[in-house]
DNA sequence: ACAATGACATAAG
DNA sequence: GCTTATGCCATTG
């Protein structure tokens, strides 16, 4: 982004992200593994770090692997409030559940399918 | 092309 | 379970 030239990776990202369906939550790690390997978790979080709050893409649900918020204190509250509302709980230490509320993401099937699409 | 950065992940102490 | 150290990838200066 930035540039008239935007890398498919962002675009690939975003994709994911939007097939996370509401009420639960991945994983940086877990969405680099489907558009990459697994350790572009970092680029995945830049990808969501300039995204606009009302983009299309529901950047809320992914989150650590630890099952907590990693942006600054700042966006934090935003994302909790918007994933409480979808019906997500979270711990007294802001922590969510992941055995219960996350993404078993896509089959190997589906994976692949998608990457034809960008390859 | 090199060095630094970042909303991460995992292993080790 | 928390803190520290190391690895990984793409972007940016």
């Amino acid at each position: 982004m930035t540039q008239p030239n935007t890398p498919n990776f962002f675009e690939r990202i975003y994709q994911v992200v939007r097939m996370i369906p509401p009420g639960q939550v991945a994983t940086y790690g877990q969405i680099a593994e489907i558009v990459s390997h697994r350790g572009a978790a970092r680029t995945v979080g830049w990808a969501l770090h300039g995204l606009p709050e009302s983009s299309d893409v529901p950047w809320q649900r992914v989150i650590n692997g630890r099952g907590e918020i990693s942006l600054g204190r700042h966006g934090s509250a935003v994302q909790r409030a918007l994933l409480e509302g979808e019906g997500v709980a979270f711990d007294r230490q802001g922590r969510v559940d992941l055995a219960r509320y996350q993404w078993p993401g896509l089959d190997w099937p589906d994976i692949e399918d998608l990457r034809a699409t960008w390859t």
